[in-house]
DNA sequence: GCCGTTTTCGGCCCGACTGTTTTCAGTCG
């Protein structure tokens, strides 16, 4: 059983034992168990089958590793399955709905036979929900909102999606007079893959004169609330945008907060009980002497706290405060860090722009080299290369001294892997190229054995160097192949090759946890866009982030090393 | 149920809003 399985069977039992009435600790362990299942980096089956201590996780006692390895071994728990039955089916549904919390839930689902979100729905509409005592026409309503949100915030959307559209919007209210610090925080500055609702934030001189711009705005599609300091929006693509004007004395430890993670930050406030601070979203209050100290810059706010500064992209509470307090803090990748792009296509197969386009846009983005990367022949819609287009391919880059705009281009190519695990081009072609990427690009429903079987057959052959979006995932499209990752990592280390983080948005593969666990392997990394248009290069952003989300420094990555030197790394 | 610079028991993050009350419970972020 996979983690995010036993992560949903803990939230599930929260959930139960917060309708039970239980003491709120006890939930809270199970919620923190879960969500600490979900962030680990290593598959809990593995964990077991090496022998070891799932109490060594943090979060993870006696009690919920005994359950674990009830669930991981004979897939069930009697616990689980014993807390399930003292309650009507569907009840925890309701629970997903905001504005309902454990204890209208239950009354719901015990005094009108609720048992569905839609059910909940039709009893707003036809009055029963405000006949219960204690709950009003108003609540009802409030209710029913909820249900509407909820339905509009099922689809998570892209940070590739959502960085665009916000960008925008903080372009155009910068240059407003009086405007300061204004900025994303929440799940977009951590960089998160998916994007629930985007939190804005900044000071001014004027707050109300910013939020009634906001509200103006052309990329506003409707005005879901708005005040003095405070608005919400929907922008295109139903996307919630909450823009709040605060203090500019308190704006770091505003930021902070709102940027989050929660169990981040519920973890800071429990480091800082410990030294007498009560932290909230105003400041740092000395409890000894009564005094709120505010904080204008989110530096000072951990510093106070004896911690050196966390970026964003790792406030998942991992053991990022742990390393805070000891300087361990690792300086991460960045952008300017990544010397070329190293999987790229063309024309000569399905990308839209030319080898010359490619590198004018490698030279603008300050790159040394860039790795023309086209599919093979296998690929038919349209043609990939086959060995003499893709000879001639290498012959005109090479007629060109292998530069171009001052840029050095590789030849490479993204090799398919078929579903037999053989690569559709000979091995004499491959040894000419600089750079071989392998890729699966179909019969992806094969088993676990099969599928692991082909990439490890794949890493093997002496001329590939870079195993490309390693889990073909496509994100809220396609699930990722059933491939043991654990295995390929070890396979990848073992021959010393690398592993692709694709950096567009919807793949993000490898992706923030696996990263980590490859890293943790002393796997090879690259970082690739898979561009197949000049403007898709610049999605080395999102690559980056998810990177940092996998702890990643600039050493970990071989495409941040000079020319030779990664070449070199490639091959070795 | 977890955990330990308050250390094997007795704690456990913080503040705000809202609606239905008559002093506060429930929910959220």
């Amino acid at each position: 059983m996979k983690n995010t399985a036993i992560a949903k069977v803990f939230h599930d039992i929260a959930d139960l034992l917060e309708l039970k009435g239980e003491t709120p600790f006890k939930v809270r362990a199970y919620q923190r168990a879960a969500s600490a299942i979900e962030h680990l980096p290593k598959e809990i089956e593995i964990i077991l089958e090496e022998g070891g201590d799932l109490k060594q996780v943090a979060c993870i006692g006696e009690a919920i590793a005994r359950k674990t390895a009830e669930l991981v071994t004979t897939g069930e728990l009697g616990y689980y399955e014993n807390l399930k039955a003292e309650f009507p089916e569907g009840i925890t549904n309701l629970l997903s709905v905001p504005g309902v919390g454990p204890k209208i839930a239950s009354r719901l689902s015990l005094e009108l036979g609720i048992k569905s979100v839609n059910d909940l729905d039709e009893a707003i509409r036809d009055g029963r929900v405000a006949t219960l005592p204690r709950l009003g026409q108003k609540t009802a309503g409030n209710i029913l909102h909820g249900i509407q949100a909820l339905r509009r915030k099922d689809q998570r959307i892209l940070i590739g999606e959502a960085l665009p559209v916000v960008e925008e919007v903080l372009e155009a209210l910068r240059p407003l007079p009086g405007v300061k610090n204004l900025t994303a925080a929440g799940s977009l500055r951590r960089f998160k893959e998916t994007i629930g609702d985007i939190d804005l934030m900044g000071t001014a001189d004027d707050p109300q004169k910013t939020i009634e711009a906001f509200i103006a705005l052309p990329q506003t599609r409707e005005v879901l609330a708005h005040g003095p300091t405070k608005a919400s929006v929907i922008l295109p693509g139903g996307l919630q945008a909450d823009l709040r004007m605060v203090e500019h004395d308190s704006f770091g430890s505003l930021l902070q907060y709102f940027t989050g993670s929660k169990q981040h930050n519920v973890r800071l406030r429990l480091r800082g009980q410990k030294q007498g601070l009560k932290l909230s979203e105003y400041g740092i209050t000395d409890l000894a002497r009564d005094r709120l100290e505010k904080f204008d810059a989110e530096e000072a706010f951990y510093h106070r706290l004896g911690l050196q500064y966390i970026p964003p992209e790792l406030r998942e509470d991992q053991h990022e405060i742990e390393a805070a307090a000891e300087g361990a803090i690792p300086r991460l990748l960045e952008l300017s860090d990544i010397r070329g792009d190293l999987h790229t296509h063309t024309r000569q197969s399905d990308g839209k722009d030319t080898i010359e386009d490619m590198a004018a846009k490698a030279k603008a983005l300050g790159y040394e080299y860039l790795a023309i990367t086209d599919h093979s022949g296998s690929r038919h819609i349209p043609p990939g290369l086959n060995v003499e287009r893709l000879r001639n391919q290498i012959d005109s880059i090479r007629q060109l001294g292998g530069r171009m705009n001052g840029v050095r281009i590789l030849s490479g190519i993204e090799v398919d892997i078929r579903a037999d695990g053989s690569l559709d081009l000979p091995q004499e072609i491959l040894a000419e190229l600089d750079i071989v990427i392998a890729a699966i690009h179909s019969a992806m429903a094969r088993s676990r054995e099969q599928i692991t079987k082909i990439i490890i057959g794949a890493i093997e052959n002496p001329h590939v160097d870079i195993i490309a979006h390693p889990t073909c995932r496509l994100i809220g499209e396609r699930e990722p192949i059933a491939v043991d990752l654990e295995a390929v990592f070890q396979a990848a280390a073992k021959y010393g090759k690398a592993l692709e983080i694709n950096a567009t948005p919807d793949r993000l593969d490898l992706k923030d946890i696996h990263i980590y666990r490859a890293r943790e392997l002393g796997v090879k990394l690259v970082l690739g866009t898979d561009a197949h248009r000049t403007g898709q290069m610049e999605f080395m952003r999102f690559g980056v982030g998810i990177a940092r989300r996998g702890w990643c420094q600039p050493q970990h990555i071989l495409n941040t090393r000079p020319l030779d030197e990664m070449l070199g790394l490639l091959h070795a």
